[in-house]
RNA sequence: GCCGAAGUGGCGGAAUGGCAGACGCGGCGGUCUCAAAAACCGUUGGGAUAACACCCGUGCGGGUUCGACUCCCGCCUUCGGCACCA
């Protein structure tokens, strides 16, 4: 054995060592209460970087922690390994995709190995494998018979070069990657989850300890609002035109109307003299964006369809125009526009010279002139024939109820929330497992045909148009009610389906004949600490908790949330502070890190950075701190120390001290995540420690109770040398089994603090004082010192503020 | 435009009402060495000084307080997210 620190050496055996004892298996029938931790599982882009780094080893070390806290923990890893790339690769470079995505997390399999971490390797998922999709197929299946899934028309991206829809990411600056052309936004049939179903639910936070801030953003984008919906009629067309809005108490204020130009009656409504324009405009509305059509800096345009609607409260025509700041997604795609109390409508009608009708009066504007701008809230009602003088405050509740009692519309809670589309037209997914047949309909396959294999020898075509649509073979079949011939659903599912449930089956992963055993999942979920990007807040964040708690409905799980705690760490830089890409060149391979220093080093450098939630730049030269502290310990482990036995002495107390101390705060600082301080005070320890040892003698216990705290403090963040200290301690296999250390609040405390001493708020002096001083004590102790007599002077104190353990402030 | 987070030494950061800059990088000086590297020790916010005393300093401007990086009000900048949501 070598006495100098060489992690090459030692990291790979204990590496092998643990796999080989499968030291890292969370066993099912083990009697210590479980702790299931999980990390967002990657995507095998083909190469491990940094990012997962930091995202994992920090994890890591929780959840050893958890494990040396006498928890059975189960810490699971897996790929999410649908998608687009994978079929990007297939459709560039003719690579198979299958070869593509095998070969790729074989690497990352590999290179996550390197890291030390302790995952049950046993659960393993992939979510490409026919083993999993086939129940991703089956969950489809559950959420079809619940109602919950359905099919309709959606907005989707189209290129009509490639003849295709494109993902967000495919398009640049209006045009398709591939082949330049604009691309237009097109209604398309397709496949949604009755996410919307779940709102209310999903807006009720209690009893998950989240942060605020994904909190924040969940809600917002569930976007709850309070409103009626209104129904107007429109001349010359049979059928009613009805818009939401959140304030039917402007109802008389209503100038005019606006349709989003994809709404579905735009066509009656316009007249010939006018369609021409409005076919025009739509046409141009299409190859915008949802980006550019959201944002505020441009002007507003639209047009006017010639087509009139009647308010059905004072029986005045109201023109309806078209435009695009109107969203067909929300509410029901058209809006009574009221530009006294809108500032975009307002915008809107002084953009085109439409009239504006305040309803409301206000202490702050003049309603009897032009106005300025729009006003949001008022006193009382004017211009709203019978309803004035009803104050604002009882003005919406009024006017909700005589839009009821009038049979007009109805009190309606609309969501910003818009269902979830999960049809992708894509080949590399879970098939989405429906046939489609001339008499029946579109019929579910049935559970015993699952899995619905993806076929083999596809050809990919240059336009990414899906070959699932071109495999004739795959797609002919008996419909499974009449037995006619009828045709597979061509569309795969969006991949956020596939995390939506991956920490359920983590929980039994083999099994043949269910997605999980309900016994295990009992005893498994939910999942008590969950640790990811903050990039998925509001998608994949939502998803899962949607169903969840439709798994819940149909008694699969229990619980109300599938994740108990969640904790999202930052963004990692390159050194240069910006995001790490090849093109910047900025990018720090782990690899390359490893077979510098070490993954422990690797590690605890990534922990040391900053705080975790925080991220920021990555800079390779800090490492040299890191190596130095791991050799540090190395040596004050490994060295001689001379010892004696010397309980009584101020040094062995001082040294017990220290160590309960030390024990204290890192306790507190693993438990809320806070890595970067938790090594700063280790590092202080490791210094202390030697200044003991070179000091002298040292008391035998109290130095054998420092070096074993050091070493399982250090345990989870830096697996490897821990266990190889530990080892050599001649302490029984492994660390990483042991307890965690105790401290003793009695040992731990001080008997004197340094108290500092202020003058009129500034720092004169300074003085050590018994923990327990009495206010009077400290007072005429900081008033004899000659530093603060000399800054007093002749002055008298006015006042003396004392903060036991802290300060004494004289105020003259 | 809206929402959220953040602005502290040369750099990463610490301190969330009580000593601003813990810990680390880098720099400077030293020990060891023929020399260098490594390691170790010392030092390191700015100004001023022979040295002290002292003064200034946490994006900017106000305020609350005995006391503000921390709380409040108003700005500026950067980063992240997004939804003109009627």
């Amino acid at each position: 054995m070598s006495d100098r620190y060489d992690p090459h050496t030692i990291e790979p055996r204990w590496r092998e060592r643990w796999e080989a004892d499968r030291l890292y298996h969370a066993p099912d029938d083990d009697p210590r209460p479980k702790w299931y931790a999980l990390t967002m599982f990657p995507y095998p882009s083909g190469d491990l970087h940094t990012g997962h780094w930091y995202a994992m080893a920090p994890s890591d070390a929780a959840a050893r922690y958890r494990r040396m806290r006498g928890y059975n923990v189960m810490f699971p890893m897996g790929f999410d390994s649908f998608g687009l790339p994978a079929e990007n690769a297939a459709i560039k470079r003719g690579v198979d995709p299958r070869a593509w995505t095998y070969g790729n997390i074989e690497q990352m399999r590999s290179q996550l190995r390197m890291m030390g971490a302790g995952f049950d390797w046993d659960r393993e998922i992939v979510t490409s494998d026919p083993s999993y999709y086939k129940w991703s197929q089956w969950w489809f299946l559950k959420l079809w018979e619940q109602g919950l899934a359905y099919r309709d028309e959606a907005l989707a991206n189209w290129c009509p070069g490639c003849n295709t829809v494109l993902a967000n990411e495919q398009v640049l600056d209006g045009r398709c990657e591939r082949c330049d052309s604009v691309v237009e936004r097109q209604f398309l049939t397709q496949w949604f989850f009755r996410i919307t179903e779940y709102a209310e639910e999903l807006l009720n936070f209690d009893g998950i300890d989240w942060p605020e801030r994904i909190k924040t953003m969940q809600t917002n984008w569930i976007g709850r609002s309070e409103g009626a919906t209104i129904s107007f009629e429109v001349e010359g067309v049979d059928e009613d035109l009805p818009v939401f809005t959140t304030r039917p108490d402007t109802i008389f204020g209503a100038t005019f109307m606006v349709l989003a130009p994809e709404h579905r009656l735009v066509q009656r409504v316009t007249t010939p003299e006018h369609r021409e324009e409005v076919e025009a405009y739509c046409t141009q509305a299409s190859h915008q964006t949802e980006i550019e059509r959201m944002s505020t800096e441009r002007e507003k345009t639209g047009v006017f369809t010639g087509g009139y609607a009647i308010n059905p409260f004072n029986g005045e025509r109201i023109p309806i125009w078209i435009a695009d700041y109107v969203l067909v997604t929300y509410g029901t795609g058209a809006i009574m526009a009221v530009p006294a109390h809108d500032e975009r409508d307002f915008e809107f009608a002084q953009q085109f010279g439409l009239p504006i009708i305040p309803v409301f009066d206000s202490d702050e504007v003049d309603t009897s002139k032009p106005l300025e701008a729009a006003f949001i809230e008022g006193r009382v009602m004017i211009n709203s024939g019978e309803f004035d003088g009803t104050p604002f405050e009882q003005a919406k509740a009024r006017l909700t109820k005589a839009v009821e009692e009038r049979g007009l519309g109805e009190r309606t809670v609309s969501y910003r929330l818009r269902d979830w589309i999960i049809s992708r037209q894509r080949f590399w997914g879970a098939p989405i497992p429906m046939i489609h047949c001339d008499t029946c309909g579109a019929v579910p396959v049935p559970e015993s045909q699952l899995p619905v294999l993806l076929p083999e020898n596809v050809t990919f075509q240059s336009s990414g148009k899906s070959p699932l649509t071109e495999a004739e073979e795959w797609v002919s079949v008996q419909c499974p009610q009449c037995e006619s011939p009828a045709r597979r659903e061509t569309d795969t599912l969006d991949t956020f389906m596939c995390s939506s449930w991956y920490q359920m089956r983590f929980v039994d992963s083999q099994n043949d004949e269910a997605p999980f055993d309900p016994e295990l999942g009992r005893k498994w979920l939910p999942v008590d600490q969950y640790t990811g990007g903050a990039e998925h807040a509001v998608m994949h964040l939502l998803y899962t908790r949607f169903f969840w708690k439709a798994a819940r409905d149909m008694g699969k799980v229990e619980g109300p949330e599938p994740m108990l705690r969640l904790f999202n760490q930052g963004v990692i830089l390159g050194p240069d502070g910006n995001r790490m890409s090849k093109s910047r060149g900025n990018v720090v391979a782990p690899d390359d890190q490893v077979r510098e220093h070490g993954a422990d080093a690797f590690r605890c450098q990534l922990m040391f950075i900053g705080p975790w939630d925080q991220g920021g730049p990555y800079n390779p030269t800090g490492m040299a701190g890191i190596v130095r502290w791991l050799n540090r310990i190395w040596s004050l482990i490994v060295d001689p120390v001379e010892t004696a036995s010397m309980p009584g002495e101020p040094s062995t107390r001082d040294l017990r001290r220290l160590t309960h101390k030390t024990i204290r705060e890192v306790t507190q600082d693993i438990e809320s995540f806070r890595f970067n301080t938790l090594i700063a005070r280790l590092m202080e320890f490791t210094t202390a420690m030697q200044k003991a040892r070179d000091a002298g003698p040292v008391d035998d216990a109290a130095w054998t109770e420092a070096r074993d705290s050091l070493l399982l403090l250090v345990a989870p963040l830096a697996p490897h040398i821990s266990e190889e200290l530990w080892a050599r301690r001649g302490n029984s296999y492994s660390i990483h089994q042991q307890p965690w250390p105790e401290f003793d609040e009695e040992l731990a405390r001080d008997d004197e603090v340094e108290i500092v001493v202020q003058v009129n708020g500034k720092v004169r002096d300074r003085m050590m004082l018994a923990v327990d001083a009495e206010e009077g004590q400290a007072k005429e102790a900081a008033l004899a010192l000659e530093k603060v007599g000399a800054s007093v002077g002749q002055k008298t104190p006015r006042k003396v503020i004392y903060v036991p353990g802290k300060l004494v402030n004289i105020v003259v």
